[in-house]
DNA sequence: TATTTGTGTAACCGAATGATTACATTTATA
DNA sequence: TATAAATGTAATCATTCGGTTACACAAATA
């Protein structure tokens, strides 16, 4: 019995949730946008987009199992509020890169200005 | 017989194909890592793994088509170029919440300052 | 108390993901 | 030229994703 729950658990469990994985939805994205101004409730976030409010519910639900967003129960209500600070990973892992491709910018504007001075 | 061409192209073309898609996967972001110290062939990356290289060369087909790396055929080895500037989208979207976590920390931070003078 | 409202979830579906093995193709080399 | 090496891809599989409709249930309200 204790077996089955464990794999029971591990079956349902065992889907990457991370805030990569939150993240990679242009759904759930836009939920965190919406989120990022003011707490909303479920049917308030559905009212803004045209999929139905289940398949909200379940967006929400991966961003709740991600921890991007905390609930609150007012009554029946329920309120989605944003953990911005669970962005942090994904800041510092682009961060990595920055000098990268600021390097590539740089040497194509070099680029562009040695082919600009050049034609006049 | 060009509706047959059509749909089928639809069909398989049909999948996201953005950076953030590209990001979502852990081996991804690896090959991300790996690629942003050096150009490396297919059989290179494929080493830094435990997955079978068919593995390793669907995801750089994915980077490919998320156009995060180049490729550079040099006889049979074929060497895969980053282009990091394609994660700058990245880096602004996320970038918007920054202000955010940040009042978020500042908040706690003062929080706990608050808590440890009180305990002096 | 009966009904409406807000929300979650089960059942289902088609498509995508991420892996495998087996095989094809191109290029270098013995 | 025969073989080995580097790579891509087809076929297959189990799982996840993202959506739907139908239903359940608790809380507010008429």
């Amino acid at each position: 019995m204790i077996t089955f729950i464990f794999v029971t658990k591990r079956l349902l469990f065992d889907m990457r949730r991370d805030v990569f994985q939150a993240i990679a939805d242009p759904v759930r994205r836009d939920i965190i946008g919406l989120l990022s101004n003011e707490p909303l409730t479920v049917n308030m976030v559905a009212e803004n987009f045209e999929i139905s409010r289940p398949a909200i519910s379940k967006h929400l639900k991966i961003l709740k199992e991600c921890d991007i967003i905390d609930i609150d129960k007012q009554g029946r209500e329920i309120y989605c509020i944003i953990k911005p600070e669970k962005l942090v990973p994904v800041f510092f892992w682009i961060e990595q890169y920055r000098k990268l491709w600021e390097e590539k910018i740089d040497s194509f504007e070099h680029y562009l200005n040695e082919l600009q001075s050049k034609n006049k």
